[in-house]
RNA sequence: GGGGGAUUAGCUCAGCUGGCUAGAGCGUUUGGCUGGCAGCCAAAAGGUCAUCGGUUCGACUCCGAUAUUCUCCA
């Protein structure tokens, strides 16, 4: 069976069960702080567990795409190493919330792998949570029962908490899990070990496929657990071992998922897969790292240095690693396997197919800089094992150049070790180690559990219509960072404020209690589809009803901002083509920045011709028609544009003015009048294909141009109002390069006038060019001087002194033979000579200089130079 | 968000613990030689050592801040 039909026949026997079949929630997290990338299917469905939402239906199945870097059994280092990990996935489930639990679960879990997919009975295994008695969690006895019904006891067995006890996190919904475990070993290995001993023991051929979830406690922040209302089925399995199973193969990697992209490797590569267990773990790792790459990419994330882009880095980097070290790839490849991904998964995910051009540049771009980080890596490598003659190398070396040139460890131990050098791995690690607990400490959350004040739903953000609404606080909780102290956060029955989403920064306000009390909402965030509010403090007392007030300054403009960017990305895709889309953008009140694809530089006449465009329909005072009540498919016939990576609920807001229809749901000015006037301030580059526009309105573009303004009156002013200021500028700098070069011309003359006084007042003494003379000259001037007489006599010894600015200089010559021959050094001569002066100096044995504060000594100091060749 | 590094000629970079009058290669210009594949030889031009401040007799070098950029960690 091809996988494809393996994916259609999950989700179509789901379907026939009742299930809504719904699109896979994009890879990349957007609005969640805890978490960068969907990393199991019930991610999307997250807020139905925590009662944050109501799904339209309580029966839902879906794949879905997910990324696992980190974690108790993923490790990035590890992909590729064995035939079953992965980074990307897809993970096929079927949900029910708070509607059927356990039995269906169970029950149609087992007819669809041994009826629809006719798997062996034979081969498969069950578990069972056996309970804990430290958490007094009992055995799942209800999900033992079920199973006995269909299995035979002797293939069914106990799991502990590790593996049968499913948790979110420390805190939130979590229960006993049953999983389905296939046994593909051959009839002679089974026989010499029963499979049921193999279940969970990481055989790579007795794995677990399936996990059915029964969620049914809810994880306090004191560890304890209680009863939740509602049960929830959530369940999940893995695509890539499914098709494995059904495909009759013994590695994930042989299945119709990734042989495409294994032949293409070894096409562009000219390796072969099969035969090298090194070049073997090579392929998979770049087959597994482009898959993730490339989808991510699709979502919207791109590699870069920071939070989720900086994983994306990381994984290509490791794919590039391989590539460069087994493969022996010294140049960009990996980009061109995203055409044949493409052309396999483009179906089922048509982002892929619309962002290939996209993804191509960018991963290519990615991959040329990184080797270049390579190339520079092997330079500084060379260089340490020149520095060490005893061929140990210490890992805070071998960290330093991980840490601040970003070469791979591996990378340099593979090195070092064909070269014959140690490198102490326990150190590097010691340093690794240090580094992260700086960087966690930096970053450290503390959340405490929510407290209640009152009961009931929240009806969520009211403010599209109004900026002040009467509520009342549902609850709160303290949380407590490095980063932001000690902060309140607080959830209110209904609130007119925004909370921080779809680049549009969060609300901040007041909230004002019926006594006239007044705390400073300082910031508002969406997570886990719940509104809160940041406070430093509380209200005395919480339960009364609040005024909630938002700052309406901050968000007209904040509001001017957003539209005006609806109407920068519809004039982009006007003057430059419909290529252009949205890659990010972020709305604040004070500017806004919004990134884009486009494949060169923005002109001065397109950024022209884009202000225009803004400005005209500015001018034209469009209102705001809004719509928040339509469908996703309704908005797009209408020809709303819709982002990619972006989840949409099944009721979406458009956004419209006049021909500009965005989905949207952030807040926008009633007319576009009230943008006042548009104004782009930067243009530049974020990465290969990605350009960035900054640009400001309303009050900000008043406030730009008024103090351009300012600045330039002023100029005109000191420049004495000439016609033509720019060509006052020009004259000025001509006429001061003019000049510079005749003081130069001048003072070179002058030093030679006085070089020739000089040289004739040169008495010799003891066979010693002597001199010692006070000179109107600066430092600079006296060292250049003096060297020019060294070069034209031998023999030389000269002490100068000059005043400037109050304060004494000497400086002492020595012909470099003299000094020498008679064991004379200018620093020791010119310390000692400083003393005149109440200064001090030093130098080089043939040059010096001494400092002081006493101008007055400086002839004394001249008299006694002459002692020290007598 | 936290740490580390980098910023020197048009380009790629040296310049060690403060003091050799800031250098090299490539490139540019000029002159000479030469029948090519990076032609050869000679000479010259080209630098606010990222910016601002501090320490010092003296800062490219040490310290602090800023900007830009690379990199690791979260």
């Amino acid at each position: 069976m091809r996988s494809q039909d393996i994916r259609k026949h999950f989700l179509e026997f789901f379907k026939s069960k009742n299930h809504s079949i719904v699109p896979s929630a994009p890879m990349v997290i957007k609005d969640d702080p805890t978490l960068m990338f969907t990393n199991a299917g019930m991610n999307q469905f997250k807020e139905f567990f925590l009662g944050n939402g109501t799904p339209v239906n309580s029966r839902v199945t879906d794949t879905q795409k997910c990324l696992r870097v980190s974690g108790k059994h993923n490790d990035l280092e590890e992909v590729g190493k064995d035939t079953y990990h992965h980074t990307m996935f897809e993970m096929l489930g079927n949900w029910s919330f708070g509607d059927y639990f356990k039995k269906e679960a169970i029950e149609w879990a087992w007819e669809l792998l041994t009826e629809v997919y006719k798997i062996d009975k034979e081969i498969l295994y069950v578990s069972v949570f056996e309970g804990n008695e430290e958490e007094e969690i009992p055995v799942d006895g209800e999900a033992l029962e079920l199973w006995k019904k269909i299995v035979p006891e002797d293939r069914i067995i106990f799991g502990n908490k590790k593996d049968n006890f499913w948790e979110m996190g420390d805190q939130g919904p979590c229960g006993p899990s049953s999983e389905i475990h296939v046994d593909l070993r051959s009839e002679e290995e089974k026989a010499k070990i029963p499979g049921r001993e193999l279940v969970n023991q990481d055989h790579p051929l007795v794995v677990e496929i399936w996990n059915l979830v029964f969620i049914q406690f809810n994880r306090k922040a004191d560890g304890s657990l209680e009863k939740l209302p509602a049960q929830h089925v959530d369940t999940g399995m893995g695509f890539e071992r499914l098709c494995m199973v059904l495909q009759g193969v013994k590695s994930n990697y042989d299945t119709d998922v990734f042989t495409p992209l294994i032949k293409e490797i070894e096409k562009i590569t000219g390796s072969t897969y099969g035969k090298n267990e090194e070049t073997d773990i090579a392929i998979r790792v770049i087959a597994d790292h482009v898959r993730a790459v490339a989808f991510a990419i699709a979502d919207g994330q791109l590699p870069g240095s920071t939070g989720a882009g900086y994983v994306i880095r990381r994984i290509l980097r490791r794919a590039i690693r391989y590539g460069f070290t087994f493969l022996n790839q010294k140049e960009a490849f990996v980009y061109k396997l995203v055409d044949t991904l493409s052309k396999q998964m483009g179906e089922a995910f048509p982002e892929l197919r619309a962002q290939q051009n996209l993804c191509e540049n960018v991963i290519r771009e990615e991959e040329n800089s990184f080797l270049r980080t390579l190339d520079q890596g092997l330079i500084l490598l060379d260089q340490i094992m020149q520095e060490t003659p005893d061929k140990k190398v210490s890992g805070k070396k071998a960290f330093e150049l991980y840490d601040t040139f970003g070469f791979p460890i591996d990378l340099t131990a593979l090195i070092l070790g064909e070269k014959g050098y140690s490198l102490d791995q326990k150190e590097f690690e010691e340093e690794l180690q240090k580094q992260k607990d700086r960087s966690r400490s930096a970053s450290k959350v503390i959340s405490g559990d929510w407290q209640e004040v009152n009961a009931g739903e929240t009806e969520g953000f009211v403010g599209y219509d109004t900026l002040e609404a009467e509520v009342k606080i549902l609850r709160y909780r303290k949380v407590k960072s490095k980063k932001e102290g000690e902060l309140y956060q607080l959830v209110f029955d209904k609130t007119p404020f925004y909370p921080e989403g779809g680049g549009q920064v969060g609300d901040k306000g007041v909230l004002e209690s019926e006594s006239g009390e007044v705390i400073y909402i300082t910031d508002t965030r969406k997570e886990n589809n719940l509104i809160i509010h940041l406070s430093k403090d509380l209200p005395q007392d919480l339960s009364g009803t609040f005024k909630a007030v938002v700052n309406a300054a901050r968000r007209a403009r904040t509001a001017a901002n957003h539209s005006a960017t609806h109407l920068l990305h519809q004039a982009l895709r006007n003057v430059l083509g419909t290529h252009v889309e949205q890659k990010g953008s972020m709305v604040q009140s004070d500017y806004l920045r919004f990134d884009f694809s486009h494949f060169s530089k923005v002109t001065a006449e397109e950024i022209q011709e884009i202000e225009d465009f803004v400005n005209t329909r500015i001018a034209h005072k469009l209102p705001l028609v809004e719509n928040r009540e339509m469908t996703y498919e309704e908005a797009i016939n209408d020809g709303a544009i819709a982002l990619f990576g972006e989840k949409y609920g099944d009721k979406v807001r458009a956004i419209r003015f006049g021909d500009s229809i965005e989905l949207c749901g952030g807040t926008h000015v009633g007319n576009t009048a009230d943008i006042w006037h548009f104004k782009i301030i930067s243009e530049g580059a974020v990465a290969s294909g990605i350009r960035r526009i900054e640009a400001i309105t309303s009050e900000a573009a008043k406030d730009y141009f008024v103090s351009q303004t300012e600045v330039y009156s002023e100029i005109r002013a000191v420049l004495k109002n000439p016609k033509d200021p720019v060509k006052a500028v020009m004259n000025l700098q001509d006429e001061n390069t003019e000049l510079k070069k005749q003081v130069e011309a001048l003072l070179k003359d002058k030093a030679k006038n006085l070089k020739g006084d000089l040289k004739n007042e040169i008495k010799e003494i003891n066979g010693v060019n002597f001199l010692a003379k006070k000179v109107d000259l600066d430092a600079g001037g006296i060292k250049d001087l003096s060297f020019q007489l060294g070069d034209e006599t031998d023999n030389l010894f000269l002490i100068f002194g000059t005043e400037q600015n109050g304060k004494a200089l000497l400086s002492c010559y020595i012909s470099k033979e003299l000094a020498a021959e008679k064991d004379l050094h200018a620093g020791k001569i010119v310390k000692e000579l400083g003393k005149f002066i109440q200064g001090g100096g030093g130098g080089q044995p043939f040059y010096a200089t001494a400092g002081g504060k006493n101008p007055a000594g400086i002839n004394e100091a001249l008299q006694n130079a002459e002692k020290y060749i007598k």
